[in-house]
DNA sequence: ATCATAAATAACTATATAGTTATTTCAAGC
DNA sequence: GCTTGAAATAACTATATAGTTATTTATGAT
C-alpha cells in the first residue's frame, strides 16, 4: 500500500459525493453544475458519469445518504435506554443540533420535495432505515404512557412530524425570517432560546400535565 | 375601449407574473426557464426582460407579492376581534388553509431562503407589511393573557414562527414524508387529521391549562 | 515480464439558456 | 391625418451546460 496512490478509485467517489452534496446543497438540483461538482472534487468531470451515470442518479445517491446519516445518527442516541421525558428532551435537542450541524440535510430535503421525492421513490433503503425510526417513536411514546407521564392515544408519526417541524421551519426560514420577524435568528442567545422554545413545545405537547 | 386590444401592458404584465409564479414555484429560482415563462404567457421573451429587467428582478417581484398576498389574507382574518382562543385557533386554521390552498407560497420562500434572503433583503414593502403581522400577534397574546387563558410572557415570534412550521414543514415535506413515514399524508381524513393536531399543539403551547 | 482491466485524462459536441439588436405596429395627443 | 413614444415581434448571439468519444496509464493477477 504506497502512500501516494495515482489511482484510487474509493476516495474518488467519496470526493465526487462530498462536492455533490456541497454543490447540491447550495444551488438546488436545478441550480448545480456538473463542472463545478468535478472541479471543487478535483475530479475529471468524465470519471462523474462513469462512477455514478448522470446528474439525477449522483443526486439519489446524496440525498439518500443524506437520510442514512441522519437516521444512523438518531438511531445512536439509544432513546429507549432513558426515561421517557428525558428521552423526548433529547430527541427535540438532537434534532435541533443536527439540522444546525446539516445545514445540507436541510435543503437537499427541500430540493428533493420541489421534485415531489422522484428520486427517493423507488428506494428500498429509505424504507427500511425510517420504518425504525418510526418504531423508535411509538416505543417512547408507549414507555410514556406506561409510566404515567405522555398522554394516551398520541400518534407517534404526528409527533415526530411535529418534533421535527419546529426546529426545520426555524432553521430553513431564517434567512426570510430575519427580514420578517425584524430580529437576528442565529445568535447563540437566539438559538439556545429556540431550542428551549421547541423542547416545552414538545413536552407539553405529549406529556399528561405541563412538562419540564 | 375596444373589447380586442391588440395591445395592453397592464395584461401583460400580469400574465408574465403570473407564468413566472408558477414556474418558480415549480422547479425553483435555479430550475426555471425564462424561455417556459414567456411561452407560458404566450409573451414574446423580449415584454418580460422590457417590464422586469431581468430573471432575477421577476423573482424579486414574484417572491415580494407572494408575501403580500399571505399577509394580506391573514390581515382580513380580522382577529382582533373575537376572543383569544377562538382567534388563534382561526389563525392556525388559515395558515394550514392557506399553505394547502397556495404551495407556490411554499416553495417560493424555500428557494428565496436557498439564496439567502438576497432577493428580499433591501425590500422595504415586505417589513413593511410584516411588522403589523408580528403585532397583530402580540396583541392576541396580550388579550388572552388578560382574560387568564393564555400563559404570560409568550414571545410572540416564537408562537408564529411555531404555529407556521407546524403547517408548513407538514406540507413542504409531504413527498418524501409519505415514503418516511409510509403513509397517504394528503387524503381528506388524513389533512383533517393534522390540522386537528397542529390546532391541538399551539392551544397546548400558549394555553394556561389543556386547551380546545 | 506481460496481459487484461479498470482508472484517469483530454478534447469534443449538441443543445439549452439568458439576454440583445433591430425592426415593425399600434394608439393617443395634437 | 400626422407625429411620437411605447408595445409588440422577429431573429439573433455568446456562453453555459450535460453528457460523449477517444485515448492513455497504472495496477493486480497470472
Amino acid at each position: 500500500m504506497p502512500m501516494k496512490q495515482t489511482r484510487n478509485p474509493e476516495k474518488t467517489k467519496i470526493r465526487i459525493l462530498k462536492a455533490a452534496t456541497e454543490e447540491f446543497a447550495l444551488k438546488g438540483l436545478g441550480g448545480a453544475r456538473v463542472d463545478v461538482i468535478s472541479s471543487r472534487a478535483r475530479v475529471q468531470k468524465r470519471m462523474m458519469y462513469h462512477y455514478f451515470g448522470n446528474k439525477e442518479e449522483l443526486f439519489r445517491i446524496v440525498i439518500e445518504q443524506a437520510y442514512a446519516d441522519f437516521r444512523l445518527a438518531e438511531e445512536a442516541l439509544e432513546i429507549d435506554k432513558i426515561a421517557p421525558i428525558s428521552g423526548m428532551k433529547k430527541l427535540v435537542a438532537f434534532t435541533w443540533h443536527y439540522f444546525v450541524a446539516h445545514p445540507e440535510f436541510i435543503t437537499l430535503v427541500n430540493s428533493e420535495n420541489l421534485h415531489k421525492a422522484r428520486h427517493l421513490k423507488a428506494s428500498r433503503r429509505l424504507r427500511a432505515i425510517n420504518k425504525s425510526f418510526v418504531d423508535r417513536m411509538a416505543t417512547l411514546l408507549e414507555r410514556g404512557e406506561k409510566s404515567g407521564v405522555f398522554r394516551a392515544g398520541l400518534d407517534p408519526v404526528q409527533v415526530l412530524i411535529t418534533l421535527a417541524s419546529v426546529s426545520y421551519y426555524y432553521l430553513n426560514n431564517r434567512f426570510t425570517g430575519e427580514i420578517v420577524y425584524g430580529r437576528k435568528l442565529l445568535t447563540p442567545i437566539a438559538r439556545k432560546k429556540r431550542l428551549a422554545f421547541n423542547t416545552d413545545t414538545i413536552l407539553r405537547l405529549v406529556c399528561i400535565e405541563g412538562g419540564a
